[in-house]
DNA sequence: ACCTATTGATAACA
DNA sequence: TTGTTATCAATAGGT
């Protein structure tokens, strides 16, 4: 983060990952007791080093302390013991359903990556598209449901201006009332609404590409 | 750090804590990550806010595995509650990494996808579904492009075999040259050449997709 | 949530 | 290692 940033891999310099270790660790440490102290908050950290030294921190009490509190928190279910045959079938399920997603996902970066011009089967082929589809389609789900509710909040604005402009035709109405010449000011706003009110430019872009 | 320091100790005004909290928190972990990527360092990070919500994190593996290493290391006498089956926790840990590498596909797709720009507007949005309509274009291109290659293979198979298929029948009439009974063999194969000649299974599946 | 002025962290170097 | 410094990143305060 100085002198030019660093790419989010491995450092390969072993003398420079070494001293990158030492400094970044002295600042996660102090970033974990700051916010420890700034927010009352209880920390623990550990730290391995790629050769396997250990370096801890607990804020507030011991690390064993932490560590009680969060197995506590994490029963998992697994004290009856028995059901471990079936916790095992559904975490390997699990890991089956993750490891396809990997798969596709990993298909799809190295195809949009390389431009679509990697080695790829028809099959996997098919399988991103659909993948891509679905995407596109929580993509819309999402545009649609943003649209409704700006939609759904100009309509309210649209109330509340139309109530306030009937009040003040009311007391227009009331002082010159004697004065039969004075004409009504229009309230009555025709659809669509955007071509009198300002309508945001988002929705203004979605409708234009509908 | 910004807009003027902060005393390092507990931030009075709770809304003022909660929303330090929330930003700090995130940095913290984030520093945590990117130490656990540059010198491949394994780090967990337990953080119990003041209202007793737990938020942790586990680079390279489980939560349970990094605690089990500490307890190896310390010799504590912590009770874990149950002796873990060995083999729940392998696989909880494979799915706590398995799961990180998909948080990092994701990003990654998600980043090329997008241009790097994280996608919550109408507009983004907008552009995230016209790339991945662009991509889903490419796929369908490429999809095509195999399939031509294949029939293109199949093309010359067919006349290979029909030349071979001639020159054998011409074989066939020296010998039995005699013989005029003899009928030729049917070479003359009609198309769809695919109810004769066994097609490549991703095509036939394409072709009943299309 | 999002925006910036400012402080804090740190990569490269010595 | 430790220290320095130019840069980058985190974030406090405000909207």
């Amino acid at each position: 983060m100085a002198r030019g940033k660093i790419q989010m891999k491995k450092i390969e310099n072993p003398v420079h990952r070494q001293v990158t270790f030492c400094k970044r660790r002295a600042g996660l440490l102090k970033k974990a007791k700051e916010l420890s102290v700034l927010c009352d908050a209880e920390i623990g950290v550990f730290i391995y080093s790629s050769d396997g030294k250990l370096y801890d921190l607990a804020t507030k009490g011991s690390m064993q302390g932490l560590i009680e509190r969060y197995m506590k928190c994490n029963r998992t279910g697994v004290q009856t013991g028995q059901p471990n045959d079936k916790q095992v079938m559904d975490l390997k399920e699990e890991i089956s359903m993750l490891k396809q997603e990997i798969d596709v996902l990993q298909k799809g970066l190295s195809f949009v990556s390389g431009g679509g011009t990697s080695s790829t089967t028809l099959n996997e082929l098919n399988d991103l598209e659909k993948h891509l589809e679905v995407c596109i389609y929580h993509i819309r789900s999402t545009k649609m449901d943003i649209m409704f509710q700006e939609i759904q909040l100009l309509k309210n604005k649209e109330g509340i201006l139309q109530a306030a402009n009937e009040h003040l035709q009311e007391k227009v109405d009331e002082q010159y009332g004697i004065n039969a010449n004075m004409p009504p000011v229009l309230t009555d706003i025709q659809y669509p609404l955007w071509t009198n009110i300002q309508c945001p430019l988002a929705i203004q872009n979605e409708i234009y590409q509908c």
